[in-house]
DNA sequence: GGGAAAGAGAACTTTTTTAGTCCCCTATTT
DNA sequence: AAATAGGGGACTAAAAAAGTTCTCTTTCCC
């Protein structure tokens, strides 16, 4: 249901990780063991998740021992909609979002497809004005780069635009 | 990837189809055939998907012969975001999106997910703030409400904001 | 009143995707 | 050389999505 998969939820978390005792704190990178056990994703998971993000630029590895991972750059420079390309691959809501390949021979059909386009952009873009340092904030005050960049209509009560309660 | 499924792109489609062709036109409601033929979707998605939006409240049917679907409301009355929530439940992009029932025991991982609430509420107020009658304007000008509602930053190339390609 | 044309509803199957595991290889340090 | 770390895949199981099928009810029209 319009849901990131879980490896992108571990990816980002594990960068969170290391970006919080980052480069610099005693030099050490951070293993794919430590990283499993403080986060409490499964192990498999998570080396398999770091693979990938070092894979992607995200991270840097260390061979050996005394080995690990650590951010390829600062976490201010990362961004959610390219942790999700990586691991997701290219970000789109429909089938039809990347204009090409599109098989629609219904005018109508395809028209309406199109407008997703703009609706993919303004998606992006939301996810493209988070950083991970973002991640890292307190959330209560809620003034994050998202609310930034958009103006969020006050969430004026707990129910949603159509009067259903969204969480019951 | 963060993809609506098809049925509720069908939903869609089918209640753009319902809209340009609504209630006056001629008076008569359609039939499910008909927008299966006219939409080129087969013809028992369609179905099961006009039975949904009607339960949902979107369509108003009409049994028997001569019977068929029309729209239960204007489509500038529609939001994508009520679509979406009828064929796919509560819309959250993570697990622990609606704030309850998250079971994560680590400080740092929990408030990493706790700012994918603010993500999802800006996912939400865009789709909340495009309705059916946009989905049916022609694509082309851009001023949707979605280029509205939030200043999408101008695509200055072919390449993302990592430098990839969008469209390979 | 009976038949045809429509929707209502649910069960079911197939396919695809996701999540998670396992194994063997290479590199580095001590 | 041994221990510890990551690298790269292949593989399996479970869950979700997509699509199909069947039987029932309602309504119209002859």
């Amino acid at each position: 249901m319009l849901r990131i998969n879980k490896q992108t939820d571990y990816g980002i978390v594990l960068l969170a990780h290391a970006a919080t005792r980052g480069a610099g704190s005693d030099g050490a990178p951070l293993t794919a063991r430590f990283l499993a056990e403080s986060s409490g994703i499964p192990a498999a998971m998570v080396s398999k998740t770091l693979k990938l993000l070092c894979r992607e630029g995200f991270l840097e590895s260390q061979r050996g021992v005394n080995g690990g991972y650590e951010l390829a750059r600062p976490a201010d420079e990362i961004c959610i909609a390219d942790i999700i390309r990586a691991t997701e691959g290219p970000l789109s809501v429909t089938e039809c979002g990347t204009g090409d390949d599109c098989n629609c021979n219904i005018e109508l059909q395809c028209n309406v497809r199109l407008n997703w386009q703009r609706l993919n952009s303004a998606i992006h873009s939301a996810l493209a004005g988070i950083t991970l340092s973002d991640m890292l904030e307190d959330p209560a005050p809620c003034s994050t780069a998202v609310e930034k960049a958009f103006s969020v209509w006050p969430p004026e009560s707990d129910t949603d635009s159509s009067g259903n309660e969204v969480t019951p």
